[in-house]
DNA sequence: ACCCAGGTGGCCC
DNA sequence: GGGCCACATGGG
């Protein structure tokens, strides 16, 4: 099993090229952007994005102190502006209240960390697992909704399977690498923008040979 | 006019 | 524990 995921890898990584994620300059601007793509198109979250740097608002205490309705109007265009201007709130607010920065914060042990972040609002499985691995680079696998899709049409996991099984299931038959785990989930999302989408492509899918989708 | 996007929390049974 | 639902914008 660990050669097939690592197969699986090394065809995406052929057929996309290296991705080089997270796309962001800085920690905190991992955990923004982290927090605005929550079912959201990430075209529109760098739009989000663009606009806090503007308003140079892409530093922890920036978040924490600026207007809540500025807030609001500037990460408009990632959708859900209501709800994610609380959840960038309740991240700073923890932030602020526990620790001394971010740093000190990210600092922390790989499951104490990834622990602390799940006890935010706001923030869940994907979510603290992408923070872990993307700001803190530790090695904890993300898993998100072309992950299950991906891996349970191929036949390899049952479909329906939970965040945390999935998870271990990568992270039990991968070599333990913060780089590795970084570059695959980055070319799974790719696949799944490109061809597993609801309605799967699979003639042109990197995949098909190893793929047991249901007709194949 | 639909359908989808790098989820999460709330509420119900 | 599982099954729905609201949340909202912009692009195909």
């Amino acid at each position: 099993m660990k050669k097939d995921l690592l197969d699986i890898h090394d065809r995406l990584l052929k057929h996309f090229g290296r991705q080089q994620w997270w796309p962001a300059e800085t920690e905190f601007e991992v955990i923004v952007g982290a927090i605005l793509t929550q079912n959201a198109n990430w075209k529109n979250v760098e739009k989000a994005i663009a606009n806090l740097r503007e308003n140079n608002l892409l530093e922890p205490g920036g978040i924490h102190s600026v207007n809540e309705e500025r807030l609001k109007g500037l990460i408009r265009p990632a959708g859900y502006y209501n709800s994610k201007a609380r959840k960038l709130r309740e991240f700073t607010n923890f932030l602020f209240e526990n620790y001394k920065d971010l740093s000190e914060f990210l600092g922390l042990p790989q499951d104490e960390l990834r622990e602390q972040l799940l006890s935010i609002w706001g923030i869940g499985p994907e979510t603290a697992d992408s923070i872990v691995l993307y700001a803190a680079g530790k090695p904890s696998f993300v898993v998100d909704a072309y992950t299950k899709r991906i891996f349970s049409r191929m036949g390899l996991v049952e479909e329906g399977i939970e965040y945390d099984k999935l998870k271990y299931f990568f992270e039990n038959n991968l070599p333990e690498d913060v780089g590795l785990y970084r570059e695959f989930h980055a070319l799974i999302v790719e696949l799944g923008k490109n061809y597993c989408k609801t309605k799967p492509l699979c003639g042109e899918c990197p995949l098909v040979s190893l793929c047991s989708l249901p007709g194949r």
